[in-house]
DNA sequence: CAGTGGCCCTGAGCGC
DNA sequence: TGCGCTCAGGGCCACT
């Protein structure tokens, strides 16, 4: 479910209220993905700090104080069905809440059907196992200094496809498969293009694709496809904006009301593409 | 060693 | 209404 957008989305709609509250409690609810690695009572009387974003991880730092706990913080991942609420009065948790994060401001709770999400200790960001799990991220899409040439110099001399290229994140993150299909129909880029064929315009457009349709997404609130809300519990948008993802067998918003060319579906490493072959080019 | 596919888990939706 | 099947926004890891 949740990309770049979403949780970048939930990480603004929480982290100035949950900013400097006292940890009082943390609850366990089945396992995740990982386990915490901690047993959760150390971070009583804790400090939170301010909350980041890494591709799709949250970073939540936990400060250290005198007699506290030991400082450090929470990596949080959505995986596909996961989402956070932050609210002062804590319902019970449900047979879908994992984790519950509860400060003298309000309960953070991490609510994950499939459990693909995670949440992991980690004495800091740069340390293990953090450092593991953001090792093989690419750069940040938004980063001023990231260009087409890095793309270009990325996927040089590689096979995949760019849809997958796109969706493994490790030259740039954040388009997950909604955006990664949005942005390739955006810049006219056939999704089944090996990554290492596109050409350096090509990556710039593409770069200014992914750029456009993840800041039209943030702008919307996210995608709300079945259940995505914020941690305030307010749905995003753009879903209803999309051009491709989703739409198979509709015709193409951009050529197909006088041609009749639908959207096509295919299947790439397992997850769907949708694309449009006339608007889209190898 | 780049590339592929399995797998973690639950729920929704659809055809019969 | 119920059953069984397929599919779902992610990403690690074993294997070829």
């Amino acid at each position: 479910m949740p990309e770049l957008p979403e949780v970048e989305v939930t990480r603004q709609s929480f982290a100035d209220r949950i900013e400097g509250a006292r940890v009082v409690d943390v609850r366990l609810g089945k396992p995740l993905r990982w386990p915490l690695g901690i047993d959760g009572s150390e971070l009583v009387g804790s400090k939170v700090g301010s909350a980041t974003r890494r591709g799709k991880y949250i970073w939540l730092p936990i400060l250290s104080e005198p007699g506290s706990g030991p400082g450090g913080g929470l990596l949080l991942h959505l995986g596909m069905s996961g989402s956070l609420s932050f609210s002062s009065a804590s319902a019970s948790p449900g047979v879908h809440d994992h984790f519950d994060l509860i400060t003298s401001r309000g309960v953070l709770r991490l609510t994950d059907p499939r459990r693909f999400g995670a949440v992991v200790w980690s004495p800091a960001l740069d340390r293990e196992p953090a450092a593991k799990l953001l090792a093989g991220l690419g750069r940040e899409p938004f980063d001023p200094e990231l260009t087409g040439a890095d793309l270009h110099a990325a996927w040089r001399g590689k096979r995949v496809a760019i849809k997958q290229a796109l969706l493994a994140g490790d030259a740039v993150v954040g388009a997950g498969n909604i955006y990664a299909c949005e942005a390739l129909f955006l810049a006219g880029i056939d999704p089944r293009l090996p990554c290492g064929k596109l050409s350096r315009p090509r990556c710039d457009r593409l770069l200014d694709a992914v750029r456009t349709v993840l800041r039209r997404a943030l702008e919307v609130g996210g995608t709300s496809l079945r259940n995505f809300k914020d941690a305030h519990g307010d749905p995003g948008a753009f879903q209803f904006e999309a051009k491709v993802y989703g739409r198979e067998g509709q015709p193409c918003t951009t050529c197909g009301v006088a041609s009749g060319v639908l959207v096509r579906r295919i299947v790439q490493g397992q997850r769907s593409t949708f694309f449009c072959s006339v608007c889209q080019r190898r």
